[in-house]
DNA sequence: GCCGTTTTCGGCCCGACTGTTTTCAGTCG
């Protein structure tokens, strides 16, 4: 069993428990471990094997013990018992707004209720109302959150929710008396995906701020409205689709904004990291001050790193996945930025299934300050995306040839994203590949195959010598298709060992390879690419998700390809 | 269930808000 899927064994097992009213800190184990180990950057069977599992912070007996069975047997009794005590309907009762696993088991074990169809029928029928503890508003939010339970609460990419949260804080900004306003939570870390959009702001004055929060066009529905802080489901069309959100709003007095800052950003395991480091100093750290005997004044989030004895964190490393160690010692990168990415490689014309010609993509490419810009359309075997046959390949290196004579400014490279094929062998033969400048290896096909044999795969194309870079690693589609199975570990040391790069695909959807991933490649040594995997001009500027995930993956600028200058760039391709 | 220079028991981050309650439990982040 994989990492992944012991990581959500566990989760299971901690809802499972807090659905059967076990104890919060014994849940809080399980929860912690699961985190753990789908952040351990060594391989999970290999530290089951060799016993240095249960030295890990968090991994006790218990949990070392079951942690084994599910690694070596594929499943865990443990767990099974639970499932069968438990109806899985209560699970989907817990994604309902204001409905915890107290309440979901006090519906059940009161009323015998399984289902959210059948406590649906007894809200209609009153029935809920009458139990200790809920009345008629609890009620009536369940009803509520069922036929909002397809929009509401789920996870949104996070090109959908950026421009939401912008949208709702410029709005923030320009309230009167905000002082100062910012969007925390898991956005200002960059993460993926979104649950919701916290927004903090400072004033003296709240109430009219949360007065006028609450009346924002965007707002769907208000679910609450506090002195200090407000929630609202808020909504936007963005392109043809329509994002829903849960948004908080916070305000606080100015000096307080870096503490709350911190708090809101989190996230909630870094936060504890910080408060037990708070504690051991004698003070304590809440979203209002750092105080002791007396408070310690910050006027910046850096300077209440620096009272805890540590040096900043950017918010995309504050995951604790080792940077409050890091930050202790002095050892954290500096990270990469948007600004030091120089070009791009992997993109597509017209003459696959993109939608502009090589020309408009690469006067775009040069209109965001690039240097150099590559193409790789698709190989012959992609015919349903316009796959390019060896001869016309030779008629776009014709194309490119010319056009890198007429325009300055701007280099074009001759690339392919070349399909990688069920045997592991590649889309073009090995003359042709020589004549491009670089090749990005991908799957497009064969998502089921076992995942040795889909690692076999893509480790064996990775030998090949004109394989310059892996393209999305996993093939995942955020929130709509888990990426197909494969040996991540097997595939970054095959990388490693035939100095092949991998790329970071920045397509928002995709996002792949994942930030956990790009560490571990960091740490084997892999040289990342980011690339945008543009179909458009407008697509082009995606990398800076691209750019997120890698410094949420500790990168800096030179662990990073397209970072380098051109002379640099040609110089390496060339060899 | 985990952890320990306060070490084998008794803690485990903490505050806002809501809805239910006459002082608090549950939920959420």
């Amino acid at each position: 069993m994989s990492k992944d899927e012991v990581a959500t064994a566990l989760e299971e097992i901690a809802i499972l428990l807090a659905l059967q009213g076990e104890n919060a800190f014994k849940i809080r184990a399980y929860e912690n471990a699961a985190r753990t180990i789908s952040s351990l950057d060594r391989n999970l069977a290999e530290m089951v094997a060799d016993g240095s599992l249960g030295e890990v912070r968090g991994i006790g007996e218990a949990l070392l013990e079951k942690i084994s069975t599910l690694v070596t047997t594929g499943s865990l009794p443990y767990l099974e018992e639970l499932k069968a005590a438990v109806p899985a309907g209560l699970i989907q009762m817990l994604r309902l707004p204001g409905i915890g696993p107290k309440k979901v088991k006090l519906i059940h074990d009161e009323l015998g209720i399984t289902t959210i169809v059948d406590l649906k029928n007894a809200c209609i029928a009153d029935k809920v109302a009458h139990l200790k503890g809920f009345g008629a508003k609890t009620q009536t939010k369940i009803l509520e959150g069922i036929a909002f339970l397809d929009t509401v609460g789920q996870r949104v990419r996070i090109d959908l929710a950026w421009p939401l949260g912008q949208r709702l804080l410029a709005q923030i900004k320009a309230f009167p008396g905000v002082i100062r306003a910012e969007l925390c939570g898991s956005l200002r870390r960059r993460r993926e995906t979104a649950k919701d959009l916290d927004i903090l702001c400072s004033a003296d004055d709240a109430g009219p701020i949360m007065a006028a929060f609450v009346h924002l066009p965007e707002v769907l529905q208000v679910v609450g409205h506090g002195e200090t802080k407000s929630s609202i489901v808020a909504a936007l069309m963005l392109d043809g689709t329509k994002v829903v959100l849960n948004a908080d709003l916070r305000v606080v007095k100015d000096p307080g904004f870096p503490f709350a800052l911190a708090y809101f950003t989190g996230s909630k395991e870094h936060n504890i990291r910080l408060r037990q480091r708070a504690i051991e100093r004698g003070l304590g750290l809440n979203e209002y001050a750092l105080s002791g005997k007396q408070s310690v004044a910050c006027k910046t989030e850096a300077d209440i790193y620096k009272a805890l004895d540590l040096d900043y964190v950017e918010p995309e490393m504050r995951e604790d996945t080792g940077e409050v160690e890091a930050a202790e010692k002095h050892q954290l990168p500096k990270l990469i930025e948007a600004a030091d990415i120089r070009g791009v490689f992997h993109n597509h014309s017209t003459w696959s299934d993109g939608a502009a010609s090589i020309e408009e993509m690469a006067n775009a490419a040069k209109a965001l300050g690039f240097e150099y810009f590559g193409i790789g359309d698709h190989s012959q075997s992609l015919a349903f995306a316009g796959g390019l046959t060896p001869e016309r390949v030779k008629l776009q290196w014709a194309e490119i040839d010319a056009l890198n004579q007429k325009l300055k400014g701007i280099r074009i490279f001759k690339g392919t994203e070349c399909d990688i094929l069920e045997d592991g062998s590649l889309d073009f033969d090995d003359d042709l590949l020589a004549g491009f400048d670089y090749v990005v290896a991908s799957v497009h096909t064969f998502f089921h195959l076992p995942e040795a044999k889909q690692t076999e795969r893509v480790c064996k194309a990775l030998t090949n010598p004109h394989v310059t870079m892996l393209g999305h690693a996993t093939g995942r589609l955020l929130l709509r298709r888990d990426g197909y199975r494969i040996d991540l570990e097997q595939v970054i040391r095959t990388a490693a060992t035939h100095k092949k790069m991998i790329e970071i695909n920045a397509q928002p959807s995709r996002l792949d390879l994942d930030w956990h991933w790009v560490k571990r490649a960091k740490a084997e040594g892999v040289t990342i690419v980011i690339n945008p995997d543009a179909h458009s001009p407008g697509e082009l500027a995606l990398f800076t998700y691209g750019v997120d995930v890698a410094r949420r993956g500790w990168l800096t600028k030179a662990d990073v390809f397209n970072t380098r200058t051109l002379n640099a760039v040609i110089k390496s391709l060339s060899r």
